[in-house]
DNA sequence: TTAACTCATTGACCAAGGTCAAGAATAATA
DNA sequence: TATTATTCTTGACCTTGGTCAATGAGTTAA
């Protein structure tokens, strides 16, 4: 592909692929194509047979299901220079496990996994690196079905709010919802209405304040009482 | 420890383990420890520092979560020849994300985390039977989420069933809980009583029959209709 | 600016599945 | 066998969060 020199500096940015020599980097980027998607534009769908993974450059993607009535569940929402779906060069069908689109327009970065996985034969750091991604997912989904199964709606909500906000501030501190409020709900598997008026009720205890897509949490020590 | 001969023979039917040559194995035997659990013992406490994995060989052991009111979610049901908590080793803490404690008597090994990683380095094969492991478990929990999101319990409980059934097997297979209803309902996300109002329901229905831990599915067709 | 979208909000209503409590059945132990 | 625990079942009732439908607000395009 093109621009080779441009990718392979970005590329060594990325964890998963800051342990290849040159000459892996070289032979990995043969086999990658960028991809641009418009919003909405379907990546891959699930079920159908995988044979790359992705890196996304800028935009968002979500990897999402479906039930057989058409509801859409989010599983995980991609920003940029994220991977995904390397996991499956792993799984025992080599199958996307979930759908993938666009939400809002993206450039991304597609790898072979066949090539990938001839590259970890060789490359130990490599296979290490891709074992700490797994394992960060895996625990990932473990403490989302934590919070499916044992906590309501409003603690997941809120909880998600807390994970916003940078390290050490406390009060008064304001975050930024970075994709619409459909799409966080139905990653927190809520439904929006009710999403809605969560919101408007912790607006109402006088806990956050709500501006459109930002968020204003007023009373921070609030609702960590109510975890 | 003791008996290393046995134990040796047993490891070799572990993938896990089975790519291990002589040396590598030996080295992995002395750090092992053989445990015993009675019914009900707790084996790690969810957030407790993780030094080791462990490979069942009888009895069982339920991974779970609590909630702070006391609420239990079963987040796995471990069987013998099964390996657990390997995964930890690559998660961000080394810190057990979930309790792990016996259902039946059961004896298991241990495996020390930090010398089966250093393994890792000089056995390539080793970490791709670790990475198709936790690949298999990365895929069941994305599974679990897909039918806790979009499915009701009833389609829980079906696909359940029908796991259970050997291959080829149609009409009037019968099949055997491997635990307690309890236990299986809290896999599922379903508590006992809903467990069992949907066992009478489909018994009504004609479905299946029960007789205590034995459920014989009589119409496979119309379960699979169900979904 | 108006039309056409998409997304968010609000109200009225509903239902799946949870809670609580009482028994029944089964298993474990004396 | 009697006794004591567990686990399972069933009934009556309730709550959370979902559904449906109408409206509002913000964006994009003509």
């Amino acid at each position: 592909m093109e621009n080779n020199h441009i990718l392979r500096d970005e590329l060594h940015q990325i964890p998963l692929f800051a342990a290849l020599d040159e000459q892996q980097l070289a032979s990995i980027l043969k086999s990658s194509k960028a991809i641009s998607l418009v919003a909405k534009k379907s990546l891959f769908e699930k079920g159908a047979p995988a044979e790359h993974f992705y890196l996304l450059k800028s935009g968002q993607v979500k990897l999402y299901c479906l039930s057989a009535e058409g509801d859409e569940k989010v599983i995980e929402i991609i920003n940029p220079s994220e991977t995904f779906a390397e996991a499956i060069m792993f799984m025992p069908k080599h199958i996307y496990p979930v759908c993938a689109e666009a939400i809002k327009d993206s450039e991304l970065y597609s790898f072979d996994m066949k090539q990938f996985r001839d590259l970890l034969e060789n490359s130990k750091e490599t296979c290490f690196r891709l074992l700490g991604t797994m394992g960060r997912q895996l625990h990932g989904k473990i403490t989302d079905i934590d919070n499916l199964t044992l906590h309501n709606a409003t603690y997941r909500l809120v909880v998600y709010l807390l994970e916003q906000l940078p390290e050490g501030a406390m009060a008064l501190s304001s975050i930024h919802l970075g994709a619409t409020k459909s799409i966080i709900a139905s990653r927190l598997s809520i439904k929006p209405e009710t999403f809605s008026r969560i919101l408007l009720r912790m607006s109402k205890q006088g806990l956050i304040e709500v501006h459109g897509n930002d968020i204003t949490l007023v009373d921070v020590i609030g609702l960590r009482e109510l975890l």
